[in-house]
DNA sequence: CCTATATATAACCAAATGGTTATATAATTG
DNA sequence: CAATTATATAACCATTTGGTTATATATAGG
């Protein structure tokens, strides 16, 4: 399973896939974007490659980036999915402990 | 501002978020429903708070802790807009890049 | 074919993270 | 008021994370 949270949790991370979102580019292109090194990015792009954010492919000696456009939906599902499923119910559950006999001290 | 990747970055911490959508709940009851000690729960506790995910009160002798509801939905379209952002004009920037010519070695 | 260059990888480091145990503090209750 | 109990905190530890520099590998091009 691609672990969302992990690949988005990352500043740096979600700044790539932003500079992705302009279209496909080399890691050059994206090192050149960034203040930090190639090795460093390099990691960042491990990462989102392993959470499948990312594809990628060899052109001759370059590298080249794109979106996951299909796994960003899921993923996209998965948060919506997960925060909204927090929200409904909420009027619900509301009313417990609003009054002192309502912790059961054992 | 508040991180909602951090927040939600850690297994547990979905967990207890979950847990917390019954209901209100003291930190012991928080506590046995998990198999990690009260201080570790503690930890996850203080970073959804600093995060704004919770909220929390004294009673006596416990302390409840409940969902920010209002925060949650502010969350929600956080991640919603910029998921949402990533995923758009695709279609305008499939183009690059698909012939070898568009790559410039400088 | 040699050089330049894009990428990959190794080795290292500091700080953050997620856990532990032990103990202190504060409030309830018999 | 003494004992119990819920919470808070301190000190510690191993692992992960996000970065670094140095170097190796591979391809393109003059």
């Amino acid at each position: 399973m691609t672990d969302v949270y992990r690949a988005l949790g990352d500043q740096t991370r979600r700044e790539i896939l932003q500079l992705l979102k302009e279209g496909n580019k080399t890691q050059k292109e994206i090192v050149e974007s960034f203040a930090i090194s190639q090795p460093a990015i390099k990691k960042h792009l491990t990462v989102l490659l392993e959470e499948k954010m990312i594809t990628s492919y060899v052109h001759g000696r370059f590298r080249v980036y794109s979106l996951n456009t299909e796994l960003l939906h899921e993923a996209y599902q998965e948060m919506l999915q997960y925060i909204g499923d927090l929200l409904d119910d909420q009027l619900v559950s509301l009313k417990k402990y609003v009054e002192e006999g309502d912790i059961r001290d054992d």
